[in-house]
DNA sequence: AAATACACTCTCCTTTTGGTAAGTATATGA
DNA sequence: TCATATACTTACCAAAAGGAGAGTGTATTT
């Protein structure tokens, strides 16, 4: 019988690109992370004013867990009404060229696109 | 009061990378395209073997879901017992250097091997 | 006096995703 | 003759993801 290949049995979060996957998976936050590389800074209701379609919960979860894997920065000022301030961190800055790759993968690539230059 | 930004409301899916992200994003989709760039050519239950902790039907709906994406080639050959080989498309090439993008900044940035470093 | 804005949180619900285990039809090897 | 191999499919479940809508406390604006 044939071995089996090497390195059976890797869990997808083990991988480069699955522990990757794992943090810009996550639905919106590429966008997200787009927003904060154009505006530098950004407060919660901007984002959500920005990204239109999100909801409150959905928002509030993505930054949580973009802040927590240190992909961005919160800072908030203890005033009333509050401010909260939203930006990429160093570590969220040195992924925007792959965000950037994936992006014009998928412009030139889309099957949208595709029919478009057919006609 | 401020307008909003421009391009609200934009759908994940009409986004450049959240269209790349829907092609890749399903669990063991760049595993499989990592095999396949590596291998060449392989068929089902050698996929199943090299990845190992996949199910028989997640690998099914995957595969099909790449064929579907015009990301993989399925060649069925009329045997028994049956035989299927699949291979990248061109598409699916093209999407190679991208999953390397992924990978590499994955491996130099994942915090376990952040804290490997620091030890 | 009432509405609005800020930055969220909470609960409930639906959808999506993925896993387990068993089954299919047939041929080959022990 | 019986197990094993091929490439799957199907039914049933559990977990995770994400959406809707209401609520919080205070201050400014109308």
């Amino acid at each position: 019988m044939r071995e089996t290949c090497v390195p059976t049995g890797v869990e997808l979060k083990d991988t480069g690109f699955g522990y990757t996957l794992s943090l810009i998976g996550g639905k919106y936050k590429m966008i997200i992370m787009y927003w904060l590389s154009e505006n530098k800074v950004m407060r919660f209701n901007e984002l959500k004013r920005c990204i239109g379609t999100i909801s409150f919960k959905t928002l509030s979860i993505m930054l949580k867990e973009l802040e927590a894997d240190g992909l961005i920065k919160r800072q908030e000022f203890p005033q009333i009404p509050p401010k909260v301030e939203y930006s990429l961190s160093e570590r969220g800055l040195s992924l925007i060229p792959v965000l950037n790759m994936m992006c014009e993968w998928g412009e030139k690539n889309s099957l949208p696109a595709l029919e478009a230059v057919k006609r």
